[in-house]
Formats: structure tokens, C-alpha cells, sequence
DNA sequence: ATATGAATGCAACAAATTTGCAATCCATAT
DNA sequence: ATATGGATTGCAAATTTGTTGCATTCATAT
């Protein structure tokens, strides 16, 4: 009888991408894998340091093959930091705390709105402010044209969107 | 009869907030109360240069001292940029679309969460690939060191936040 | 009008991320 | 096992975003 598997396996993860299998990419996954919190790019470059060697640039572009795939997930709360996380059946989408003092980025369980904004006012282990909710996808334009190597923010105002 | 506001007045908010009128900061002000979506520190440079003489260090400085008034927003999306938006009656909280081909944002209605997630299904405006909820704040180490000028996060591992 | 603290401009700095290109590695076919 | 060619990586340099120190200018109360 077989264990389920708390954690997902690097080299399994990349063969099943169809990504060649490199020590970094391993490395940088291993860093993911078993990370308790997203991770910064430096984070990631100091903990994959310890087992290979492994150049910054290189975590960056590992960083965004594994996010076009859809194997991590990219978020950036204030301060202009992305933090990363695996995105693998072992971690479903769930909302984040940031502490805009330590910077700290913390996972929380699934929450509707309502409940996250009850946190605003019930006082538990953490002071909630406020709350973003962001969707993330394309728009129409870019939709339409996602194909196309040109973006549709070449030559109009990059700021028309309508507020609502 | 007076005709209710669509829009604040970049004087008057100033004032109610004890903060001492400039041309910079009204141009900053009226930058972002004519805006029809969230704009980038450099969005902000360029529209405020068309009126007035304006340094980018001043326009952080000004995007600053308005978000510490929550004269102002400030939210973050996917490679780092921060983009700021009235914070005024006009404008209550709302979520919001982030394009990741284009970079544009887009105000979006209130919505539940359910709501939102709908919108991953059902084709509209937008092919909404993933929502982020993010809950900003202080954590508990950092709400009891408040006034003390030491950062928790100095000193101890920073990404040791726990996984839900 | 003058004084004084606040606000701004400028230059330099700093951190995160991206780009170009040469060197190296990995998967595959001999 | 070896050769090969495209994919991957390392390194240096550039870019972008945001910050800091200090001298100058501005706003406002006397
Ligand atoms: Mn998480
Ligand atoms: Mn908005
Ligand atoms: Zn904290
Ligand atoms: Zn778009």
C-alpha cells in the first residue's frame, strides 16, 4: 500500500512538463518544494546555492519557464517584490497575508471575502488593513491577439483602461 | 441646488488633511482624480510634467505622504510595479483586472469571490486565468513592536512564515 | 517684509529584474 | 560510447523602479 506523497518530486515535475531535467531547474524546484512561505528570487538563489551551482540569472529565467507552465505561481505585493510558491495539487490557490512591516508573506487557508473582511475588525494573529482582490488574466485585445508578437500596448495610452 | 461631485478637489483634500498646498501636489492630485485607472509613479510623472515642473523623486515622495493619509492606494500586481489610485468617497475599495500580456489594469465592481471565480467559466470583458487575494497588514510581532524602530524581521529568518 | 520649517530638485545610490552573447550541457541519433 | 545541435547556463552590462543626502526654494505665520 502506497503512502500519498505530501510533496511533489522535482525531476517527476519536470518530466511531466516535458522540461529537460537540469541540477538547476532541480535545485530551484527543491527550494519550492519544501519551502513553508513564497520564496523571493534571492531567496531561491541562496537555498539552491547550497547544492549547486547556480548563477541569479539563471533563477529568474527558471522562475519564468516554471511559471509559463504553470508550476509556480507568481505574486507581487507592495514594495515591488515577486514572491513564488509551487502550484502543484499539494498547494491550491489560497489567499496570502503581507505584513507591510517585516515584509514576512504568510499562506492562509481558503477564505470567502466576507470572511477575509471579518478579519478586518476581529482581532487574531493578525492586523488586517486592508484586502486586494486581483484577477489576473487577458483582456480582450490581448486575447484576441495572443499569437501575435506584438503587444496591444505598443502604440495606444498605456493607462486606458475604465474604471467601473 | 448644489450638483453632487463626481470628482475631489485636489485643494480641498489637501487641506481637510493639514497638508500644506503645492503646485507638485496638486498636479500629483489631479493626475490621479482624472485618472480612469490606476496609475504607475511614472504615468504620474508624465501626466503632472504636462502642468507644472516636477521632480520623479517627488512625485515617490508626494505617492508616499498620500498613502500614509489613505488619501491614496497603493497596489501591486505581477513584476514589481506599483500603481496608485484615489482613495476617496468617489472610489470605494473594488478589486481588480490585471492584463499580463498588456500590463493594463482595469477597475472592476464590487464581487463576491464566488463571483469572480465565475468569471473564470463564463467568457467576458476578460479570460480571468486567477485571482490573488491578498490581506495586508501587521502581523503579531509587528503589531506589539509598532513604535519601536526596530523591524522585527531583523535577525531572524525571513520567510519563516507557515504554510496553511 | 522676514523668518522658519517644510517641500523640492538634483545627483548619487541601491535593489530587482532583464538582455545579449559566448560557453556549456543535455537529449538524441548515430 | 561518441558526436551533434539545439537548449540551457553564466557572466557582464543594461534597465527599471524606487530611495537617500543635501543644498535650494517655497509656503505660511509673524
Ligand atoms: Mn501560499
Ligand atoms: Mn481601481
Ligand atoms: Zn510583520
Ligand atoms: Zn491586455
Amino acid at each position: 500500500m502506497r503512502m500519498e506523497q505530501k510533496h511533489c518530486d522535482a525531476t517527476e515535475t519536470l518530466k511531466k512538463a516535458g522540461l529537460t531535467k537540469t541540477d538547476q531547474r532541480v535545485a530551484v524546484l527543491d527550494a519550492l518544494i519544501y519551502a513553508d512561505c513564497p520564496l523571493k528570487a534571492g531567496d531561491i538563489l541562496q537555498r539552491a546555492s547550497r547544492q549547486i551551482k547556480i548563477n541569479r540569472v539563471t533563477v529568474y529565467r527558471i522562475l519564468s519557464l516554471l511559471c509559463d507552465h504553470k508550476i509556480v505561481r507568481e505574486m507581487s505585493f507592495e514594495h515591488g517584490i515577486s514572491h513564488y510558491e509551487m502550484a502543484c495539487v499539494h498547494n491550491p490557490v489560497h489567499p496570502h497575508f503581507y505584513c507591510r512591516r517585516c515584509g514576512r508573506i504568510t499562506c492562509l487557508p481558503p477564505l470567502t471575502l466576507s470572511q477575509a473582511w471579518d478579519w478586518l475588525s476581529q482581532p487574531s494573529d493578525f492586523s488586517v488593513e486592508r484586502i486586494n482582490v486581483q484577477l489576473i488574466g487577458l483582456c480582450a485585445d490581448c486575447r484576441n491577439n495572443e499569437n501575435s508578437n506584438s503587444v496591444a500596448s505598443e502604440g495606444f495610452i498605456k493607462t486606458s483602461g475604465g474604471k467601473v
